[in-house]
DNA sequence: ACGCCGCGTATTTTT
DNA sequence: TACGCGGCGT
């Protein structure tokens, strides 16, 4: 097989097969072309049959890119049977074959972020009604997780009553979720590897069918992820990961980037193959990324460099307030794009989802066409949490807490008395919620108008589950909507006839992508697509929006892997980033990481903004530019004068910064 | 059961 | 400023 377009740390990469390899792949350096190349090679070169190849990613975008390009390298016939996936869905393939040795059901439910914060908080309630702790136990429990500590252990190991308290509420979390026959996305991770622990012939299994795997982003990866990569590999030692430790910027969310020395001390034959060829950005944009990276510590030392000249000046634009800032930006924009630029190839990046506000509003009062990526998920909304709901308990009966959701929405009369007096039966005779709606005992205990409500309701669901068995999931979806008349019920509950109309897109959306997902799927079960739709964000969906073009907006989080010919970074000063909440040593390091992140994603222009007072919370504050920009080489940077002291407009116009101030003129002109 | 008011809070968020 | 939530009043 020849490797075309290869590099040759590229080309060593793909070729080590034999010893494990960790390929340290910096910022725009190749590193999709040589998973996939190497995947290629593993089955053309290295007899490996595709169906043992498993390639782990972190989001389902990126595994979808990467089966789109290992699909057009190998063709459909030679790609078959190759598994490419995240993390979490191949947790989730584990537990769907093997949840019986952990006590679960089929059919099991999984429980998203929003669920499990709820969950807690009720269980939390109890003895402890502080909405404060909440998140902060989610995040406690979360930890615990990671390192498979048990809530058993955890109880014993608390150190203070807050512990104590908190390792109370992970005991009653877990059998919660039990009793619902529901996991969580930790458990995801974590149950697979407590499994394969406790039976290693289940994990024998489990390296038969896995003899080559492939993890992208490693330095993402946390305990618990990379202690299942181990197990997988066994002796065999199949593994290649790719990772750069200068783009790690989840440690907040218990991402160890560590892992990567791990590695070597796990893995002595480990070979660690540099990637530091930089295929995107001109040599300016990389002198100026280098310089603020090198302010962080190394592991391994790694200069990214470019065959591509040195490019426009990074341009840093002092603004005199946030309002004056958009509107450079997007006056400067414009001007580019009357000059032929199309509105894509922009992309304005900011620290936080709530700076976006007064670029939309510009960018819609100038008709721009934009593009926003982030805010409030599609799968938080409550339109779509009530249908999945539907869904859950339909496929999984246990799940109490989808049963709840649902029960009484659209309204059918079932109110909170009723609910009370079901949950004490039900805990009374130790089953589910929906186990026990027909009960003789129960009725009872309601009233006559009660129960008829109640056994509405659940002649109802027994009705959809037995067509459930008949239908495919999307059909189910629709006869849903339509018999809860779901439309009419939203006209009614939402505030707005522009938000109700909003609401009902986003649910023809999920009926579209039950129907994508059902297409895709091997085995498109209910149960199967409920949990696989779980694991999505259909932020993620919109595969259209490379087709449309428009200038994209989005945070520097959600920016990484992407890149743009011109790139804005807004919004760049001290407390934005680094963040006035991550002043240690770890935080500002992380903090320049994402700095980093967002300068590497330019290709061609990159201009960093600031603004000397911005409105927050309704006052005006002062603003200092960020210390990063302060770490650039001046030679490299126009307009950066404005660092140490700031500028009259005057002296702006001496030193030609005056441009945008033109540009502004010809416009209104 | 619903709606309104006032208070408190304000990152990033792959799954 | 804005939004979400808890409490209270109808």
């Amino acid at each position: 097989m020849k490797l075309q377009h290869l590099n040759e740390p590229q080309r060593q990469a793909v070729m080590t097969v034999e010893d494990p390899c960790l390929v340290l792949a910096g910022a725009g350096s190749g590193k999709t072309r040589v998973i996939t190349q190497k995947i290629a090679w593993l089955i053309r070169e290295s007899g490996y049959r595709p169906e043992k190849i498993r390639a782990v990613t972190f989001t389902n975008k990126a595994a979808r890119e990467m089966k789109q390009r290992a699909g057009e390298l190998l063709g459909k016939q030679e790609a078959r049977g190759l598994r490419i996936s995240t993390f979490h869905t191949l947790g989730l393939n584990i537990l769907q074959r093997e949840h019986a040795h952990l006590g679960y059901r089929k059919g099991f439910s999984i429980l998203d972020a929003r669920d499990a914060e709820d969950c807690i908080a009720e269980l939390q309630h109890k003895d402890n009604p502080e909405a404060e702790l909440i998140k902060q136990t989610q995040w406690r429990i979360s930890q615990w997780k990671n390192d498979f500590i048990t809530p058993k252990q955890a109880l014993a190991d608390a150190e203070n009553s807050l512990e104590q308290h908190q390792a109370r509420v992970y005991l009653a979390y877990q059998e919660q979720l039990q009793a619902c026959n529901a996991v969580d996305f930790d458990d995801l991770i974590m149950l697979p590897v407590l499994l394969f622990r406790q039976q290693p012939e289940v994990l024998d299994q489990w390296r038969e069918r896995i003899h080559y795997l492939l993890v992208d982003e490693y330095q993402d990866t946390n305990a618990s992820q990379y202690e299942l990569i181990k197990l997988l590999c066994g002796m065999r030692q199949k593994l290649t990961v790719v990772g750069d430790d200068d783009q790690s910027i989840y440690a907040w969310r218990g991402a160890r980037p560590e892992n990567i020395r791990l590695l070597q001390q796990d893995f002595p034959n480990l070979k660690v193959i540099k990637l530091e060829q930089n295929y995107r950005s001109t040599s300016r944009i990389l002198r100026v990324a280098n310089r603020v990276i090198g302010n962080n510590p190394h592991l391994f030392d790694k200069k990214l460099w470019s065959a591509a000249g040195d490019g426009d000046f990074v341009r840093v634009l002092p603004c005199r307030n946030d309002q004056d800032e958009a509107q450079q930006v997007v006056v400067d924009i414009i001007g580019k794009h009357f000059q032929g630029t199309p509105w894509k190839h922009f992309a304005i990046l900011y620290r936080g989802n709530h700076q976006s506000r007064l670029y939309e509003k510009l960018l819609r009062e100038h008709s721009v066409p934009y593009q926003i990526t982030g805010g409030t998920a599609f799968f938080e909304r409550s339109e779509i949490k009530d249908l999945t709901a539907y869904l859950r308990i339909i496929a999984n009966p246990e799940d109490d807490r989808a049963l709840l959701r649902i029960i009484n929405t659209p309204r059918r009369e079932i109110g909170a008395t009723t609910l009370k007096t079901l949950g004490e039966y039900a805990a009374w005779r130790h089953r589910n919620l929906g186990l026990v709606l027909h009960e003789h005992g129960l009725e009872q205990k309601l009233s006559r108008k009660a129960w008829i409500n109640l056994q509405r309701f659940a002649d109802w669901l027994e009705e959809k589950r037995r067509q459930a068995e008949e239908m495919d999931a999307m059909s189910l979806t629709r006869l849903l909507i339509d018999e809860l008349a779901y439309e009419d019920w939203l006209r009614n509950t939402s505030s707005s006839q522009k938000q109700a109309e909003s609401r009902m897109a986003n649910v023809e959306e999920l009926v579209s992508w039950i129907g994508n997902l059902q297409k895709q799927q091997e085995e498109p079960t209910l149960d199967r697509l409920v949990t696989q739709l779980t694991l999505m964000s259909i932020l993620e969906n919109s595969d259209d929006d490379k087709s449309s073009d428009s200038v994209q907006l989005m945070t520097f989080h959600a920016a990484k892997g992407l890149e743009f010919p011109h790139v804005y970074l807004v919004g760049f000063e001290e407390d934005s980033i680094p963040h006035f909440q991550c002043q240690d040593e770890e935080g500002i390091q992380e903090e320049r990481r994402l700095a980093y992140v967002g300068i590497t994603r330019a290709e061609q222009q990159l201009t960093i903004s600031y603004a000397q007072t911005r409105q927050k919370y309704g006052e005006v504050i002062q603003c200092e530019p960020s210390r990063f920009i302060a770490e650039m080489p001046a030679e490299d940077l126009e307009g950066a004068e404005h660092c140490s002291d700031r500028l009259s407009p005057e002296e702006k116009k001496e030193r030609g910064m005056n441009h945008l101030d033109n540009l502004k003129a010809m416009l209104a002109g």
